[in-house]
RNA sequence: GGGGUCUUAGCUCAGCUGGGAGAGCAUCUGCCUUACAAGCAGAGGGUCAUAGGUUCGAGCCCUAUAGGCCCCACCA
């Protein structure tokens, strides 16, 4: 094996053993216990971002868990057509050629936007490999296959004929560039400079009085169908009920009282344009006003306006405020800081208007999701998630699901201009059941989020009844961001109850977002984002994976430092290294890890092995509970700290010496332990772990199909921790005494060890040599009792460690009797609260007794531990 | 305007249902030592935002305040 582990080298060639080996399929036919997830399927315009990687990672951690602990294990895998996004791509790419969507029409249009499909839908699969992914690859689905395209007419055939779904002409956001209705979801407000122009409209039967109010939006006043003022404003009370003749048309429209004005608010009057505000839309429903539609769908001025006809919005708002102003009209102009809404593909600032669209009526539908939440039959994770849900659930609106694009999938109703009928069904092709005539379907396709939210039943097969239904769904946990909370999770919900009879998933478990180190977005325009395929490349998939998760918790944002790469980078090489130094002492690879257990554990290996056994409990809990960060920080902590720099160093004594009669069992538990920890952290580091264990363990195939390790009673032995102390310390000490700066560099040196119990005295003989060499000793004599110390000996030890350096005219003691004093000081202070809270009558009483009980065992430890810090101190003098 | 969330070491963040303040990085000291310098042995560094409250006991629960971030709404 290299000194150093590189992982370019490897993770190519193990992802393809575990492909051909088929280790990701599940079956249904598996009599297993299932365990689903469905991937969120990412973009095909897509390419593999920061947020990719921790979702996917998320995802595969739980997943070869789960495959390790004996569930048949499903990662459905798949893309999403994105209509929107897609769609704007081939279109700038026709642009690019010359030509135009509408030219080449919508037939070439779809087929152009499949070859660009086949092309690039591929790249984020590919790129999902890369980073580990272990999905059923053999499931792969995307949105507009056509199984999940007869899922996505199905479902809206079924809410259709339940009267979950409606046409109707509501005022709805219009992208004038997309040329596309958009959802409310899809609207993003910018704050804009924008201006107030005030102006006055004259009333009519009034000669010279006016009403005057302020707006945003000039150019609207050719759709305005009324003025509105309070009902309770004493200054406009009288005009009620009276017209105003509305400048620059011939129309007179009427004054209406409305409490939606706020009489506080400019000038208490309000011009009201029902075809194009959501404000006006609703006075105008309220008092039945006329929606007069003054823009076309590019967003210039509609016909029938003279000479701003054709005009585009800008250029009719600056015509439009001067022909006012020549009139007399406008008062005044003021700067006006306001929100727009935009459309969050395109910027573009939205338009507001009526058109016919289809809606999902949301208000019944939602109800099922809610009560899911409430009851904890869907669990989110973090839990504060749940606030977020309620407060989308309980502002819900209708769904506008039609959008006015060609990439996606078609509205299934049709239309017969003969009899002049609609009809929702799932045939195409058929002709008019009334009259027999030939029928025009809807030209319009579905919000991409429609099909999106069957995912997690028309990925296994719905509508159709398959195995996989009834195996794998509901799914066990759907991991996301939380930003598609309410385009996606919640659609998800009510999709599933509606179609299913049943919630697509038990547990929803979220995360942040990635940002870079300064905490911003990782963003195109900005130019900070990291591409994980680079660091991929650097420092392998593995550290990618692990710095993602390390000292994380869920739902909360993080901060990308590659630092953290590097330390998980420096970590897996530490698993490596950990397992050259046991094949170097087993180069035949003889002794096997595994249930036998040697009859001649030493008390060391025992304390190793025991704390690894807890290590299991742990982290398989955590892992259960979905607490990804702290279950890798408390394997890698356990790993580095004590099996590498303690057990490895107590270890070795016994390792170099030929005749040492447990010496076996040293390697049996090294080798036990670096199994036990790579299984741990295969489902964080799957290539290295698997690189390593197969050159460890080289009976087993793949520590991708192994058992995963469990608390195991047969390990759980007591130790004696004193003993354990004392050969940690003296290990360290032994170490530690080449860098003490008080030794002379090349002064001979002689040191002493005291070992005062007969593990610690047996360790030292063996490993004399070995400590030897370590200290750069001259002599190492190993002394049975303290007093045995000669007078002028330096002690280079903290803590219970017994090892002293005789150093002519080094004798000072002071150090060390401070640090002894200061121990002491702080164990007194924990004896004392110890005591003081086991003689506090209301502890005893109100405390569970298993809190009583560690504290007494406390009490015990802590008195022994000042027992024997007394002693070292007398000695000391 | 409504809601959420955060404030813990120099930096970035963990800290489960209240019970001995943690990690990584950075800093300082000393070390090429027969697994590993991507390493080893050590050290320093925190009034857990502030003020109250509940409790035998609060980083954790409650109230208020200050500051940061996010989401929703969108006063024409």
């Amino acid at each position: 094996m290299e000194k150093k582990y590189s992982p370019s080298d490897i993770e190519e060639r193990l992802y393809k053993k575990w492909t051909d080996n088929g280790y990701f399929r599940a079956s249904a036919d598996s009599d297993k216990k299932p365990f689903t997830i469905v991937m969120p399927p990412p973009n095909i315009t897509g390419k593999l971002h920061m947020g990719h990687a921790l979702d996917n990672t998320m995802q595969d951690i739980l997943i070869r868990f789960k495959r390790m602990t004996g569930y048949e294990a499903l990662w459905v895998p798949g893309t999403d057509h994105a209509s929107i996004s897609t769609e704007v791509k081939v279109t700038e790419a026709l642009r690019k050629e010359g030509k135009d969507k509408k030219e080449i029409g919508r037939e070439a249009f779809l087929k152009r936007t499949w070859e660009w499909k086949e092309e690039y839908g591929g790249t984020i699969i590919s790129q999902l490999k890369k980073i580990g992914s272990s999905c059923d690859w053999s499931r792969e689905r995307f949105t507009m296959d056509e199984g999940l395209s007869r899922a996505v007419t199905k479902a809206f055939v079924n809410m259709y004929d339940k009267g979950l779904i409606y046409k109707g002409a509501r005022l709805i956001n219009w992208c004038p560039v997309c040329k596309t209705s958009i959802s409310d979801a899809e609207v993003e407000y910018e704050e804009q400079e924008g201006k107030f122009w005030h102006l006055k409209y004259p009333v009519v039967g009034e000669e010279g009085r006016f009403v005057c109010l302020a707006t945003t939006r000039p150019e609207t006043m050719l759709g305005d169908t009324a003025v509105a003022v309070h009902p309770d404003d004493e200054r406009y009370k009288d005009i009620i009920g009276k017209t105003v003749k509305l400048p620059l048309t011939d129309r007179e429209i009427p004054v209406i009282a409305d409490e939606y004005v706020d009489p506080e608010f400019g000038t208490g009057v309000v011009k009201i344009t029902p075809a194009h505000d959501p404000n006006d839309f609703a006075v105008g429903e309220r008092h039945d006003l006329e929606q007069i539609n003054i823009l076309n769908d590019d967003a210039t001025i509609a016909d029938g306006y003279g000479k701003y006809s054709g005009l585009d919005r800008y250029a009719a708002r600056k015509l439009i405020v001067e022909d006012l102003d020549e009139l007399g009209l406008l008062i005044k102009i003021e700067d006006h800081k306001h929100n727009v809404g935009t459309h969050d593909r395109c910027h573009t600032t939205v338009e507001p208007m009526i058109k016919p669209q289809w809606f999902v009526k949301m208000e019944e539908l939602i109800k099922p999701a809610i009560e899911a939440v409430k009851t904890g039959d869907i669990r989110l994770v973090p839990s504060s998630m749940d606030k977020t849900f309620y407060h989308w659930t309980d502002n819900i609106k209708d769904w506008c699901i039609s959008r006015q694009l060609w990439w996606g999938h078609r509205i299934p109703a049709y239309y017969c201009d003969a009899c002049n009928d609609v009809f929702v069904f799932e045939r195409d092709g058929e002709k008019c059941p009334k009259c027999g005539g030939k029928l025009r379907q809807d030209e319009d396709t579905l919000d991409t989020w429609f099909s999106s939210a069957l995912w997690p039943f028309s990925t296994l097969g719905w509508p159709d009844d398959t195995k996989e239904l009834e195996k794998f769904y509901p799914t066990d946990v759907l991991v996301t961001g939380y930003d598609i909370l309410f385009f996606w999770v919640i659609r998800m919900m009510f999709s599933g109850f509606e179609h299913m009879g049943k919630k697509p998933f038990k547990d929803v478990l979220f995360h942040g977002l990635v940002r870079d180190s300064e905490g911003r977005k990782m963003s195109k325009s900005l130019g900070n984002g990291i591409d994980p395929l680079d660091i991929i490349e650097k420092y392998g998939a593995d550290a990618l994976r692990a710095s993602l998760i390390s000292n994380t918790s869920p739902g909360n944002d993080m901060r990308f430092y590659i630092s953290r790469v590097e330390a998980a980078r420096n970590f897996a090489n530490k698993m490596w290294n950990s397992a050259r130094f046991i094949m170097m002492n087993d180069p035949d690879g003889r002794i096997k890890a595994g249930k036998e257990i040697p009859g001649n554990l030493t008390d060391t290996d025992k304390w190793l092995l025991s704390g690894l056994n807890r290590l299991v409990r742990e982290v398989t809990e955590n892992l259960e509970k979905y607490e990804l960060g702290i279950a890798y920080d408390k394997i890698s902590g356990y790993a580095w700290d004590e099996f590498c720099d303690w057990y490895v160093e107590m270890v070795k004594s016994r390792l170099y010496d030929e005749n040492d009669a447990t010496k076996e069992a040293a390697v049996w538990t090294l080798k036990t332990a670096q199994i036990t920890l790579l299984k741990l952290l295969h489902p964080f580091m799957p290539f290295v772990t698997e690189e390593i264990f197969c050159s460890l363990q080289s009976d087993e195939e793949s520590i991708v199909i192994s058992k995963w390790p469990e608390f195991n009673e047969v390990y759980d032995f007591p130790t004696e921790e004193h003993e354990t102390e004392v050969l940690k310390s003296a290990v360290k000490a032994v170490r530690n005494i080449r860098s003490e700066k008080d030794i002379a560099p090349g002064k001979k040196v002689n040191v002493i060890i005291v070992a005062d119990t007969d593990e610690a005295q047996n360790c030292f003989e063996k490993g004399s040599n070995i400590f030897k060499l370590l200290a750069k000793a001259e002599d190492l004599k190993i002394l049975r009792d303290k007093s045995e110390v000669p007078e002028d000996a330096l002690s280079v030890v903290i803590e219970n460690a017994a090892v002293y350096v005789p150093i002519e005219g080094l004798v000072d003691r002071e150090e060390e009797k401070r640090k002894l004093t200061a121990e002491k000081e702080r164990l007194e202070a924990e004896v004392k609260r110890c005591e003081g809270m086991l003689s506090n009558e209301r502890f005893i009483s109100k405390a569970p007794p298993a809190k009583v009980q560690e504290e007494k065992d406390k009490l015990e430890k802590y008195r022994q531990m000042l027992a024997k810090v007394e002693g070292e101190l007398g000695a000391c003098r």
